[in-house]
DNA sequence: CAAATAGTATACCTATCGGTATACTATTTT
DNA sequence: AAAATAGTATACCGATAGGTATACTATTTG
C-alpha cells in the first residue's frame, strides 16, 4: 500500500474513532508512519484530506443508490432496494458509516458537517426525486417529496444506528421491517 | 446575570454552533467578555463545563420524563406522554437538543460522546424499565426491552432532527404519528 | 544522458491549545 | 476592624495546532 493510500486508511481510523475536531494532522502522519509534507503533498490540508476521504468512499455508493432509486412503478420495492443498499454498505463499511452519521448530526458550522453537506444533498435530491415520481402513481403523496425524502433518510440511519450498536442485525428481515413500518407511516 | 450563568449561555452557544473540540476556551471568555481564571474558578476545566453545563440543563428534563415515564397499565398512552415530554423540551430548547444529538452520534472516544453518555444511559434505563414493566401486561413484548428502548429513543430522536431541520412541526400531530408508527413496529 | 517531475524528510513558522502562579479587589464572616 | 473567602485580571507555562521553506532522492520523460 503506497502513502496516499495508507494515510486515507489512518485517517479514517483515528476520525472514527476519535472525531474530526479532536485528530490532529502530526497523529495522522505518525500512524501512517510519514511525515506532513507528505500529506500536505497529496491533500493540500487538512479539510482536503477529509474531503477526498469521503469523496473515494462514498461516490461509489452514490452510484448503487443513483441506480437502485430507480422508480418502475413499484414505490414499496424500489424503497426496499433501497434500504438495502444503504444496509449493505453499513454492514459492510460500518465504521465508515458511523462516522458519517456523526457528521451528519454535526454542528453546522463545523468542517465536518460541511464537509458531509453535499453528500447529504445528493441522497435528498435522490430520494425526492424518487417520491416525486411515485407520486404520479399515487396522488395522494404529491408535494411532500421533501418531508418523504427527509423521513426516510432518517428511519433508514436511525435503523443503521441501532444495528451498529447492537440493538440489531442488518439483514432481509430488518430491511422488511424498515419499509413495513415507512409504508405504514406514509398510508395511514 | 452573573459571569457563571453567562459563561454557560455563551460555551452552549458555541458548542452548538461549532462543536465542542473546535471551541477553545479562550473564544468562550472572550464571548463572555471575562478572562480564563474565571472560568476555571468555577469549572475547574473546559469539560467540567461542559458537565457542568449538560448537567443543569438535562437533569430537570430527565426528571420530568421520569413522571411522565410511569406505567399505569395504557403502553400508549404513557409512550405519548413521554414523546410529549421530549418534544416539548426540545421546542423549547432547539439549540441544546441539536447539540446533544451531535453528541448522541459523536465517536464513542470523543470528551463530548462520554459527557454525554451518562444522560443516554439514564433514558434508556428508564424506557427499559417502562417497557419490562408493561411487558407484564402484553406477554409477546416479553424479553426485548432493550430493543424497544434503543428503538424509542431512536426514533423520538429522528423526529426531533426532522422537525429541527424544518420538515416537520413537534406538535401534537406529529406526537400521535411517532406513536402509531412506533405501536405498529411493535405489534405487527 | 539530461532534465523535469513526484515524493519525502529536516527543520522551522506563527497561532492557539488547555491550564496556572500570582496578586489584587470585593464581599462576607467573626 | 480584622480575617477569611470568593471572584477576577495580568501574565505566563509547555505542548500542540495547522502549515511551509528548503533541500534531497527517486522516478519518469525528452
Amino acid at each position: 500500500m503506497d502513502n496516499r493510500d495508507n494515510l486515507l486508511k489512518c485517517a479514517l481510523d483515528l476520525f472514527t474513532l476519535n472525531g474530526y475536531d479532536a485528530v490532529g494532522v502530526q497523529t495522522i502522519c505518525d500512524a501512517a508512519g510519514i511525515t506532513k509534507p507528505t500529506l500536505y503533498h497529496y491533500f493540500g490540508s487538512k479539510s482536503g484530506l477529509l474531503n477526498t476521504l469521503l469523496a473515494e468512499e462514498l461516490n461509489p455508493f452514490l452510484a448503487q443508490l443513483e441506480s437502485a432509486a430507480d422508480y418502475r412503478h413499484d414505490l414499496t420495492n424500489t424503497l426496499y432496494l433501497v434500504a438495502q443498499t444503504y444496509f449493505t454498505f453499513a454492514r459492510q463499511n460500518p465504521r465508515l458509516y458511523r462516522f458519517y452519521l456523526s457528521m451528519w448530526f454535526a454542528p453546522h458550522d463545523s468542517e465536518a458537517f460541511k464537509a458531509m453537506q453535499p453528500f447529504n444533498d445528493r441522497q435528498q435530491s435522490l430520494l425526492e426525486n424518487l417520491f416525486a415520481v411515485a407520486a404520479l402513481d399515487h396522488g395522494n403523496m404529491q408535494g411532500r417529496q421533501r418531508t418523504y425524502a427527509a423521513s426516510f433518510l432518517g428511519m433508514v440511519n436511525t435503523y443503521v444506528m441501532l444495528a451498529l450498536n447492537g440493538f440489531a442485525e442488518l439483514d432481509e428481515d430488518f430491511v422488511r421491517r424498515l419499509l413495513h413500518q415507512f409504508m405504514h407511516g406514509i398510508f395511514s
